[in-house]
DNA sequence: CATCTCAGATGACAGTGTCAACGGTATAGT
DNA sequence: ACTATACCGTTGACACTGTCATCTGAGATG
């Protein structure tokens, strides 16, 4: 009872989901296409059906992890039970626990995406959107004035926090610190600077 | 009239003199070790008198490249013509050139360490040595109150923008910001915070 | 029912990392 | 001075990878 279109569709899934496994627990090296196509249910020329390359199949991944990224962050955003200060730390939050939870798939979503152009794109407006996410949240917390110089910093700061951590050169023992703590005073920091950087009065961070 | 010794060590060095040459004009998957011994002049089974493995060679690399680093950043420290208010960003500057001249090594850098146990102490603490001198930078600076908060923060920041500079997640017409503005506001941003601070007046940032 | 389309299987190929075996030469030991 | 050793580099081989051309069969289409 399976038309043609939805096996296609459901192996097509199925082929994302063995390789986003295989990512996971094995690292990049463990996501061979002879792999995947085993772990799918189907051999190993089959992927060539779905994506032109290895690589546009590894892009898609991290288009989709991306994706779930933003829903993830424009939910804490839109959530009114979420306090406004609250929800900054929280879509930060999420972005880390990515990194410890699926480590290489977060190297992964952070490496220049490669493969077919049409792929290369998909993970590119991911990205923006979950990059859109971030900045509206912290378009709603600060004045507009300095918006998006703030929300870059933060990104990117809590993108190399959350990326040394995972690879294992922050080491605890010789900085004293914690990611969370960084996070913390890196946002507190920016708060503060936000609130005597500009006239209007700003939410408190 | 070379000893044995010296041509080894010379074949050595051209193996991690080829190795880096292909990472930084044709990326990682340049670095193959035929190519790296035909552009040592030697064959393919040749790296594996020097290095136990691929990993471990490139491990290597980027232990040179993080004691490099780390060199670089100390004659920053110590030079007396170099007023101090200009080391930190000297040092941060560094860091930046590397990722923009080099991404590709760069990204090897900032990697989780591959290989022989030997190779991958080296590189941990070559990476070790970079930091500590980043972070004495930042203790000349600062009181010692809370050098290794903001040092860390410093360098994981800096990192970030870097990294997401180098992987183009970081569109300028999206944010509006240079790499070099994120860096100066961190920098005067994690300045002010150590003046009003800490209760010992600090040189400023 | 005849035809077409296309997901998947299979065979093949070049390229890769890695190892075992070999050869030659500078060094060490006597 | 002669032998033995150590060791750098070469070569052949193997398993494995990404990728393509070709083939097969079943659902879609007329």
């Amino acid at each position: 009872m399976v038309s043609r279109a939805e096996s296609a569709a459901a192996t097509r899934r199925a082929l994302l989901n063995a390789a986003a496994g295989l990512l996971d627990t094995g690292g990049p090296d463990a996501v061979t296409l002879r792999a995947v196509g085993a772990r799918a249910g189907v051999t190993r020329g089959a992927p060539y059906r779905h994506f032109p390359d290895k690589d546009s199949l590894l892009t898609a991944i991290a288009a989709e992890a991306l994706d779930r990224l933003a829903d993830q962050v424009q939910a804490v955003r839109v959530d009114l039970r979420v306090p406004p200060a609250d929800k900054l730390r929280r879509a930060l939050s999420a972005l880390m626990t990515v990194g410890r939870r699926q480590p290489h798939l977060y190297r992964l979503m952070f490496a220049s995406p490669a493969g077919d152009p049409a792929a290369v794109q998909a993970a590119s407006q991911a990205a923006d959107r979950a990059q859109d996410e971030f900045l509206a949240i912290v378009g709603d917390l600060v004045g507009a004035q300095h918006t998006r110089q703030f929300a870059a910093l933060l990104l990117t700061s809590v993108h190399g926090i959350t990326d040394m951590e995972v690879s294992g050169h922050l080491s605890a023992d010789k900085w004293h610190v914690t990611a969370e703590e960084l996070v913390s005073t890196l946002v507190s920091m920016i708060g503060r600077q936000a609130r005597q950087g500009s006239d209007n009065a700003t939410l408190s961070l």
